[in-house]
DNA sequence: ACGGTTAATACG
DNA sequence: TCGTATTAA
């Protein structure tokens, strides 16, 4: 249900950007033959040709829907182009078009708050950015108001008179305009620039809202597509608003809205003003009350945040009428591909992003064989989530079991599975460089930098599970060849000082049996900290084989996995060290832990499980206010 | 027993 | 907190 937010005092300027036919652009970028001509991409087209996710706009023309198979698009266009979207490992996979998103929110990031909303949309908070430009370069004074700003469409704006462009122009400039008039017209201009931008540097096109607050935005962004951009005086909301269907408003387009048009004849939002705010708490509650009250005014608060990556990452297929899986077996070689292509998503997001997942939730949809009663839903299950592949596997497998057997209770009938998921969630940045271990590891003149600090097991299993940390220290770890490369970059570094610094770093954690997480170290990642699954959430597994062990037993988890700093990292400055192992702060033997400064063993027993009915406070302790998230209002 | 896949949010 | 439900694109 949906709540509302204050709202701010003062005016905001807010965009919302929505490519156009996205999937589309991306596969006309990939083979430009498709350019101008009626295109649409389908995945998995063996049935009916596939379905389509998405249809260009000369393919629209011909009445080509998205709800359509390829047979049918066929039927009713018959030139069209029909792209098959990627498969890797028997699945979708859409990794092409969630890296053609990250070249948006990256161009598009560059002026003020910017948040992705999805794959192929962000929110914008030009604010800023827009009193900026109205304190320096007031559009009544811009000799040429940007071209693409005055093809907007500005809504209340009679557009049946004269040339639009100039009534556009001239309302842009208007000098007896209020403050937020101005204001959006700077963030109409500021759009335009960056939409064409977008164009120039991706090929891509896309359509743009531009208003007081993300709910008009996004409700006028596809309002003139495609590549256009529409704004949203507020003169025009009451006018626009009172006869605009309910289902359009986001939110409204599912039951709740039914139940407006249903219960209460609530056909347009002008429909609801005849509601008292009381009236609609009554119906749905205080919350959706006050939101639905709200909305109706074009009253809404909710900010624009500051982020340009998923919040998850999720993957899954749903194996419709006789594909559907009847047996662990088969269920368990979905899960594993599904838990590969999982897994290789959030270790990329480790690498390039310095983020960690926590958790690993599986979901899945089921019906019970013989009998055709019950559409009891079966229940998703999550656990910590412990990086590298096999680890994954296993848990996923495990939450399945158990999500079975909850599902079938105590009867013994056959069952078959129509869909598969699993998503990784509760990731967090990793800071870096401070924590407390670190810089005792490092020594606190260390010139190395987080990205130096070599972590490694030996390459040579008969060295045992022993865990070292040292800055290149050859004779414990053979460098791989662009380790070696890379070395020779700091060895400008002062000789005394390095010898030191080894010695230092060198100290022996052993024992350890390879299973706690440097980046426990380096980051103190867990407020997490109540079970003993959790503690093993970020440990990961050796590149070697997988221990076919049980993974609630952390003794067992002598394997630990490199992620690579030096690869896709430009950040990561001058990066010495090949890859960050990852062992299991809980599996530290207390002996080691014992020689350690009592403020680092103090720290290290901050990350430890507290006794069983502890009170919250140990999430307060500095090292898990890290890993609270940002704070919303 | 078919649009599939991926996300986000709110509630209890 | 987890698990569910709703919504959306």
């Amino acid at each position: 249900m949906p709540v509302a937010r204050p709202e701010p005092q003062e005016p905001r300027v807010i965009a919302h950007v929505d490519m156009d036919c996205f999937y589309v652009q991306v596969e006309q970028r990939r083979n430009p033959a498709l350019r101008g001509q009626p295109t649409a991409v389908v995945q998995y087209n063996d049935w009916k040709g596939g379905g389509l996710i998405a249809v260009s706009y000369e393919a629209r023309k011909f009445g080509v829907k998205r709800s359509m198979r390829g047979d049918e698009a066929k039927m009713v266009c018959p030139s069209i182009n029909l792209v098959q979207v990627p498969v890797a490992r028997d699945k979708a996979d859409l990794n092409v078009y969630r890296s053609a998103g990250s070249e948006l929110v990256a161009i598009l990031s560059t002026k003020g708050k910017c948040e992705r909303a999805s794959i192929d949309e962000v929110y914008l908070d030009l604010t800023d950015a827009a009193k900026e430009m109205l304190l320096e370069s007031p559009p009544e004074l811009l000799e040429l108001i940007f071209e693409e700003a005055t093809k907007s469409n500005i809504l209340g704006l009679p557009s049946d008179i004269g040339n639009r462009e100039d009534s556009v122009r001239a309302w842009l400039c208007r000098a007896d305009a209020d403050y937020q008039d101005k204001l959006l017209s700077c963030g109409a201009i500021i759009v335009a620039q960056l939409r064409v931008k977008v164009l120039e540097e991706t090929e891509f096109t896309c359509s743009a809202g531009i208003a007081h607050n993300k709910m008009l935005a996004k409700l006028v962004s596809g309002m003139h597509k495609p590549a256009q951009q529409t704004v949203v005086p507020s003169s025009a909301v009451q006018d626009f608003l009172v006869s605009l269907p309910i289902k359009k408003m986001k939110q409204l387009g599912g039951k709740l809205g039914s139940s407006l048009q249903d219960d209460l004849g609530v056909k347009t939002v002008g429909d609801l003003l005849s509601f008292a705010e009381e009236k609609l708490q009554e119906y749905y509650g205080v919350n959706t009350g006050t939101w639905l009250w709200k909305i109706a005014r074009g009253i809404s608060g909710e900010e624009v945040e500051d982020r340009l990556l998923p919040k998850s990452h999720g993957c899954g297929k749903t194996f419709p009428g006789p594909k559907a899986l009847r047996n662990n077996a088969s269920v368990k070689s979905w899960l594993d591909r599904l838990c590969e292509e999982l897994s290789e998503r959030i270790q990329s997001d480790l690498n390039q992003n310095k983020r960690i997942a926590q958790t690993l939730t599986l979901h899945a949809r089921a019906s019970k064989g013989n009998e055709c009663d019950s559409i009891k839903k079966f229940p998703s299950k999550s656990c910590p989530l412990r990086y590298g592949t096999g680890k994954i596997q296993e848990d996923a497998m495990k939450l399945f079991e158990s999500g079975l057997h909850d599902f079938l209770g105590s009867q013994n009938t056959k069952w078959s599975i129509t869909s598969l998921s699993v998503s990784a969630s509760k990731i967090f940045d990793i800071p870096s460089g401070t924590s407390s271990i670190l810089r005792y590891i490092k020594g606190p003149n260390s010139t190395v930098s987080p990205a130096n600090l070599d972590c490694s097991l030996p390459q040579d299993p008969s060295l045992g599970n022993k865990l070292y940390i040292t800055p290149n220290h050859e004779e414990q770890c053979e460098p791989s060849s662009s380790e070696k490369e890379d070395r020779g970059k700091n060895s400008n570094l002062d000789k005394q000082h390095q010898v030191k610094e080894e010695k230092r770093m060198s100290k022996k954690l052993t024992d350890v049996k390879g299973t706690c997480s440097i980046l426990k170290f380096l980051s103190q990642s867990s407020p997490v900290v109540n079970e003993k699954r959790k503690l093993d959430s970020l440990t990961c597994s050796h590149p070697g084989p997988e221990s076919s062990s049980e993974p609630n037993k952390a003794e067992e988890h002598k394997s630990a996995q490199p992620f690579d700093r030096n690869k896709s990292n430009p950040s990561g400055s001058n990066s010495a060290s090949s890859s960050t192992w990852m062992f299991n702060v809980e599996d530290i033997d207390p002996a080691v832990v014992e020689e350690l400064p009592p403020e680092i063993q103090r720290e290290i027993h901050g990350w430890i499980r507290p006794p069983k009915h502890s009170s919250s406070k140990t999430r307060g302790s500095t090292i898990s206010s890290y890993f609270q998230p940002a704070k919303r209002s």
